[in-house]
DNA sequence: TGTACATCAGTGAACGCGCGTTCACTGATGTAC
DNA sequence: TGTACATCAGTGAACGCGCGTTCACTGATGTAC
């Protein structure tokens, strides 16, 4: 019994417990300061273990940033999906509000998580195939939408195929002009508005 | 007689000099290993000056490198100038090309200076509003292009007042991405006729 | 033309620092007999 | 149940490094008289 409670006391973290604090706190730090100002000594202090005990986890500094990475696509999936699930009926008003909330939830995640957001985007995550699984999530819900959108006719045909590299191209560039301070936030609604006419063809 | 030559042989960079080499030599690092793995040593070290040299003529790092931000912000919007200007005429077909070529240019710059162009639209260069005056010129290279195209009737009035934005945070955003390797370059076509399709107004 | 002086872009040595990573180690845990 | 052994996640000290920045200095240049 008194071995138990010795052990609650001094966890020595379990079987992959120190790995994901290890990430958590990763991901923590990159979110304050920036990836580029992130140190494994500060990652490892500050969950309370030696610099070296993060070797046994990650091989190196790249990995853990990569893994940081991988998790924030999926948290901005998972965010997105909850934003849009927030509107699920079937009507038309409810389609587009899930669209428009599709590229709203975007912008707002990379709003409130820069730092995580550039890290997804940038050199340290390129060419990760993985996470650019994950980001299929992303992806499928904006192929979702469309097609409900396109169902009910508020996509003409002649442009469907090219409607997801629009908006997507045209709502990643709002979000990182935004972030660089060279859009105001505004003009989300009138991006959305510009992409909403724009698909299902003018007058 | 013999003074001049000794002046031309040990220049001692005459009265600015110094300045934009420091700058050239810090672009041309940038360019090659990414902003976060340029160092002041090295780059007065290329450029065969001590490093602290290098801050009679700029404050810090971040200055030095918001300086290179400008300079490449510049070099951006003359280079595509210059793809514009090769097609001047007053068609129809000419001006399809202009804008096309705003397009291209755009993609273009990016990908064959990728760690300039990140650079630029990284934190370092935020809220830089002199170089938001630089990047006017690109701006308005767009407005131009847009204004030509609407007087040939390829923009819907409805659209205009939305079509830079549209404009520029797709082909931004697309750049992202593709130096991201999360699209392919082909896109870049795609998108184009998608923009023209889009702007003109479908069917 | 020659002298005295101010200016200021350079030097080079040093500061203090935090970093990523390695390595021999320890000690708790789980397993086989 | 008890002993012997393998495993492996942790430690902590050390490695070697390059960094940004400061500071007292020097020596060439330009200016005033």
């Amino acid at each position: 019994m008194s071995l138990t409670v010795e052990r609650a006391e001094k966890p020595g973290y379990h079987h992959g417990d120190l790995q994901s604090a290890l990430l958590i706190e990763a991901k923590r730090l990159v979110a304050i300061n920036g990836a580029d100002h992130v140190s494994m000594r500060e990652v490892a202090s500050n969950v309370g273990v030696s610099p070296s005990a993060v070797y046994h986890h990650f091989p190196d500094k790249d990995s853990l940033l990569g893994e940081v990475g991988k998790l924030v696509f999926d948290e901005m999936a998972t965010f997105q999906e909850a934003e849009m699930a927030k509107f699920s009926g079937k009507s038309l008003a409810q389609a587009r509000k899930r669209f428009r909330a599709c590229g709203y939830s975007y912008v707002e995640f990379a709003r409130n998580n820069a730092n995580l957001f550039r890290l997804c985007f940038g050199p340290l995550c390129v060419g990760d195939h993985e996470s650019e699984k994950n980001d299929n999530r992303a992806w499928k819900l904006l192929v979702t939408t469309l097609d409900e959108m396109t169902a009910l006719g508020q996509v003409q045909p002649k442009i469907r195929p090219m409607a997801e590299i629009l908006a997507w191209t045209s709502i990643h560039g709002m979000s990182m002009l935004i972030l660089d301070g060279l859009l105001p936030v505004e003009v989300v609604d009138v991006l959305l508005d510009s992409l909403e006419l724009t698909l299902k063809g003018v007058k």
